[in-house]
RNA sequence: GCCAGCGUAGCUCAGUGGUAGAGCAGCGUCUUCAUAAGGCGUGGGCCGCAGGUUCGAUCCCUGCCGCUGGCACCA
């Protein structure tokens, strides 16, 4: 078995902030790779920054910035959220990249195209000047006109595109997908009802799709299709490319060689269909590698309500992780929530999880434990660790993981009690502590991926004979 | 409209053809090493509604109501 784990976020749009669903996927991300680092695998771990679409260049144009200028900087929001929230990520790969990037497309435009699967076709659609953008009949209100602009006619508009013979593909995706294929391994969907939804999808046949826009309609934005100078790459063939560029395709081979294909791709349900059709099929035909695994999680509602700007009930990640820390961010985030079910993010639920699980559970118990050790001499680390989290890897259920860790917090306080520690005295207390604390420092150890700054610093508090007394690790709230 | 899933304690959810479970919140109590923390105990549910199958259904089937997702070029 290959030591190497390559494990990726969605690559997200960059025409506007951040909210707490980038979170959520950063974080699982990050989970997942310290999780696949713990076990022993070299783990490349990327995300990076969408820039080459329409919409980029609108908001830029709305925030009457230069759109390298706009998409550099909200690139940027992106990086900074995943620092506050400790999310490592080896590689951040920019779509706008001319010297990696662009020729990475072209790479792949090629391969594609030398499969004989890219072909030009004349595209008529429904186009709103207002918009810059083309609807579907079943996309306008009732006469016929778009919501933004309405008593505006649409124009019909031809223009030669590029179109990729997606259709070629639905059966050998259907069998890969199932896991029946004989020359292609398996592409995992996690969780089941996903890949149930986009078998589903393929059973109903695929038609080709377009993958390029003319450079007047993409504001002359984006990477340029190779050998015609008019059209440049449709954002989505151009934007799962990420994924490969950043990881040396079509600029350095071995490095390629060494990580692709990716083993596993963290998005969020509104994409699926991108990663889990588009996105093989297109490596198919170029005849490359496919990846191993799609990982789909939802979406968060804020206080019963879809998350939403007219609402104005967007959270802003950064402000919750100066209120409560980054890693009581990450806690609530993957404890409290099933990855596979929509979740409600709320202040008032985020402070008692805070309160109960964080303060009164994990804090108090490394305080007590430290204030019962003081002037005892403990027995040093012996570096054994037990996982706990065996079946983590098959589903990546974070909640069930972390409850699994917090069982054993409860188990000590429980142990605690029951031989009343805190009466004994000389080598009896030592060795009532020795056993607690080795549960202690399997819980740091198991809390790594998660909690990667708290394991740390319990882990370096309690490794030692002489264990110190210190400031709480999650001071109380309210 | 069609397809899939969900609807269980105040809240978040687990679960099984045979007297309903967990965590949090509440209440009582024990304890004091700890961040007024911890342990133990406890109240509270026509298991969405109406039928059916069954000796027996929260769990199986049908219908209805409500919510969510999918139904192609929408990050």
């Amino acid at each position: 078995m290959t030591n190497k784990f390559y494990v990726t976020c969605a690559i997200p749009y960059v025409n506007a902030r951040p909210h707490i669903g980038h979170a959520l996927e950063f974080v699982q991300g990050d989970a997942i790779a310290r999780y696949q680092k713990l076990r022993g695998r070299q783990v490349l771990f990327l995300s990076g920054g969408d820039e080459n679409a329409l919409k980029n260049v609108q908001a830029a144009q709305d925030a009457q910035t230069p759109v390298q200028q706009f998409v550099d900087r909200n690139s940027g929001l992106f990086r900074t959220l995943a620092e506050n929230l400790d999310v490592q990520f080896d590689v951040f790969q920019k779509g706008s990249d001319r010297e990696k990037h662009y020729p990475a497309s072209q790479k792949l435009w090629q391969l594609c195209a030398g499969s004989g699967d890219i072909y030009e076709k004349e595209y008529e659609g429904l186009y709103c000047v207002g918009c810059e953008a083309f609807y579907t009949p079943d996309e306008l209100d009732e006469n016929g006109e778009c919501f933004e602009h309405p008593g505006k006619k649409l124009d019909t508009v031809r223009e030669k595109n590029y179109f990729f013979r997606l259709s070629r593909y639905r059966e050998t995706l259907t069998d890969i997908i199932r896991g029946t294929h004989s020359g292609y391994g398996r592409l995992r969907i996690i969780p089941e009802k996903r890949e149930n939804e986009i078998l589903a999808f393929l059973a109903r046949g695929l038609t080709d799709i377009s993958i390029s826009r003319s450079n007047e309609r993409a504001k002359n934005w984006g990477v340029p299709v190779p050998g015609d100078p008019t059209q440049r790459i449709y954002v989505w063939f151009d934007a799962l490319n990420i994924y490969q560029s950043g990881a040396g395709f079509g600029w350095n081979d071995s490095l390629y060689r060494k990580w692709w294909p990716a083993d596993i791709h963290v998005i969020g349900k509104g994409i699926l269909r991108f990663h889990a059709v588009y996105w093989p099929a297109f490596l198919l035909s170029a005849k490359l590698p496919l990846p191993k695994s799609i990982f789909v999680h939802e979406y968060f509602t804020v206080n019963g309500q879809k998350m939403s700007k007219t609402l104005g009930n967007v959270i802003d990640p950064n402000q919750i992780i100066s209120k409560f820390g980054s890693e009581a961010v990450r806690y609530y985030l993957l404890a409290k929530f099933s990855p596979f079910a929509d979740g409600d993010f709320s202040e008032p639920e985020f402070t008692k999880t805070y309160n109960s699980d964080l303060a009164n559970g994990l804090g108090n118990l490394v305080s007590r434990v430290a204030a019962l050790a003081q002037r005892l001499k403990i027995t040093p680390d012996d570096g054994k660790r037990t996982l706990l989290l065996k079946s983590f890897g098959d589903q990546y259920q974070f909640n069930l993981a972390l409850e699994t860790i917090w069982k054993v917090i409860k188990e000590c306080d429980v142990r605690i009690n029951e031989r009343r520690i805190w009466t004994l005295s000389g080598g009896e207390k030592s060795a009532a502590l020795d056993d607690i604390i080795r549960d202690i420092r399997n819980i740091s150890y198991n809390l790594t991926p998660f909690l990667p700054r708290t394991a740390g610093i319990i882990t370096d508090q309690f490794k030692g004979s002489d264990i110190p007394k210190r400031d709480p690790l999650f001071p109380r709230i309210g």
